[in-house]
RNA sequence: GCCCCCAUCGUCUAGCGGCCCAGGACGCUGCCCUUUCAAGGCGGUAACGGGGAUUCGAAUUCCCCUGGGGGCACCA
């Protein structure tokens, strides 16, 4: 496939959202698979609720996770005189007309049809308004919108590369409007002359947008193109309740993802699988892997639930695939921001080493080394774990033993093995290192007890082995 | 209300007439490994929404029903 033209058209009312996430990506996938253009363009044509500031929100996501872009950002905003006439000349060939309804007519008379049992849209209303009826209108003070002209009769029907053909009655398709009383144009004028202009060969959105196009390609054909794109329609992504996701369904703005630490190649690997399968059925792969693999025909049909915990599995294994260098440069932002000025490399790049193989996130990984870098007059156990071992079998013993034992052992080796040190206590070593766990690491559980300890090092590793030892004598 | 789209394990999916009394993955779960927690290994649980039709044969084709979703803006 020759010269492949995609665009992602997002309108920036907000942070990227994980269902434009997705959509961008295919859009992307589609075009690096086939070798085409990948092309960004801002659908920012109401000016009311486009902010700059989303604008360079979703350039920085989209950069974040990988989706680079050939052409743009094109903003619509520039482009109003294109789209305006283009709205002319619709006017002068009479596929559109001009409309002097008022926003508060036209919602009284929707709500009255609605009521009446009769379908919501445009009543036609200003349809084959006579010269002198408009200039009536006009000199009322009235402004016009300009609406399109939907043909009457017929079916508008459009091949989808996902749904096939798709058809509708056009008695079904209301006129409406290109160009707001205000003078500025709507998304459906400014969608079909930017599409036509930059001659875009695939249109990928979601379905939500399915019948929109049967409007849009109307649009299309009036203002004169020889062709039309591609289509496909995109399955949804949708939340427990299988609604479309939206923000009641928790962390759907991408960037919480990044913030979250979560791996950008991974959530464009999950991303992927939303809608679309490899092959082969492997599962865990590289951008470069998706991207070689992509067929849209292969692109499912039904809508899509956006599951956080397989995402979560998924991120463990791009995490776990990390060369140690890497690992090290992007976990670093995240332990810097948590521990600032007492983060050590050395011992941040042994904590990595161990804590690679089980965490899923950045944050969490960063998170379960908290006791080396935290400053040891802040150090504190878990309340609940210290209710725990002070109830431990022969705790006092343990830790008067351990701490005897990391006074005077050989510090040179890679790890502190206190295996030897319980068993002449008759000491189960599972049970017996809970309370050291506890002690050293202030919980139950976390980062390999022998390692931790040496990468402590031996002054702190006594204090807090002491310092939970004495305090376990206060309290008794 | 009208129009459109969709329908395989709880979830993401494979399957495009016989290879399927349906395969993989996540989750859940049993066992193993093990200094905790994980990770890993080996098992287990669990699905073709219902009814017709076509066919020697249907998860796969067609129709109806049901269910779910989307749309019907001077948002995109």
């Amino acid at each position: 496939m020759a010269d492949v033209r995609v665009r992602f058209s997002p309108a920036p009312s907000g942070s990227l959202h994980v269902g434009s996430a997705h959509t961008a990506l295919f859009n992307w996938l589609f075009a690096r698979h086939h070798g085409g253009t990948f092309i960004l363009r801002i659908e920012d044509t109401d000016i009311t609720r486009s902010r700059a500031e989303w604008v360079d929100g979703i350039q920085t996501t989209m950069a974040w996770l990988g989706l680079d872009w050939d052409e743009g950002p094109v903003l619509q905003s520039t482009r109003f005189a294109s789209y305006l006439a283009a709205a002319d000349q619709l006017l002068a060939s009479g596929d559109a007309y001009e409309c002097y309804c008022t926003e508060d007519e036209l919602k009284a008379r929707n709500e009255a049809a609605k009521a009446a049992g009769r379908p919501p849209g445009y009543d036609g209303h200003c349809r084959d308004l006579a010269p002198d009826e408009r200039a009536a209108l006009a000199a009322e003070g009235r402004t016009a919108s300009i609406r399109f002209r939907t043909p009457d009769h017929g079916v508008s029907t459009f091949h989808d590369l996902i749904r096939g053909d798709v058809s509708v009655e056009w008695a079904h398709i209301a006129d409406f409007v290109i160009v707001r009383s205000g003078g500025t144009p709507l998304f459906f004028l400014a969608n079909a002359v930017d599409d036509l202009e930059m001659a875009i060969t695939h249109v990928i959105r979601g379905e939500d947008l399915l019948d929109s196009t049967h409007r849009v390609l109307a649009l299309r054909a009036a203002l004169g193109a020889p062709d039309r794109p591609v289509y496909a329609h995109l399955p949804l992504l949708v939340g427990a309740d299988r609604a479309k996701l939206s923000k009641r369904h928790g962390a759907v703005a991408l960037e919480d993802f990044h913030h979250d630490g979560y791996l950008a190649e991974a959530v464009l690997n999950y991303l992927a699988m939303l809608g679309w399968a490899p092959e082969d059925g492997r599962e865990v792969l590289a951008p470069d892997q998706v991207v070689a693999g992509f067929d849209l025909e292969r692109v499912t049909h039904s809508a899509a639930f956006f599951d956080h915990q397989k995402l979560d599995w998924m991120n463990g294994e791009h995490l776990r695939a990390l060369a140690p260098d890497e690992l090290e440069t992007r976990a670093r932002p995240f332990a810097v921001e948590r521990f600032g000025a007492s983060l050590d490399g050395g011992t941040f790049r042994g904590a990595l080493r161990i804590g690679q193989e089980r965490a899923v996130t950045l944050v969490a990984l960063v998170g379960q080394m908290d006791f080396l870098f935290v400053d040891d007059a802040d150090f504190a156990i878990e309340p609940d774990s210290w209710d725990r071992l002070v109830a431990t079998d022969q705790v006092g013993t343990i830790l008067d033993a351990v701490l005897a034992h990391l006074e005077t052992c050989d510090w040179t080796v890679d790890a502190i093995d206190l295996r030897p040190v319980l068993q002449p206590l008759g000491v189960k070593p599972s049970k017996g290192l809970t309370a050291v766990y506890t002690a050293v690491e202030g919980r139950r559980a976390g980062l390999p007890l022998f390692d931790s300890i040496h990468l402590l090092g031996r002054e702190r590793a006594v204090a807090r082995v002491r310092g939970a030892r004495d305090r376990l004598h206060r309290d008794a």
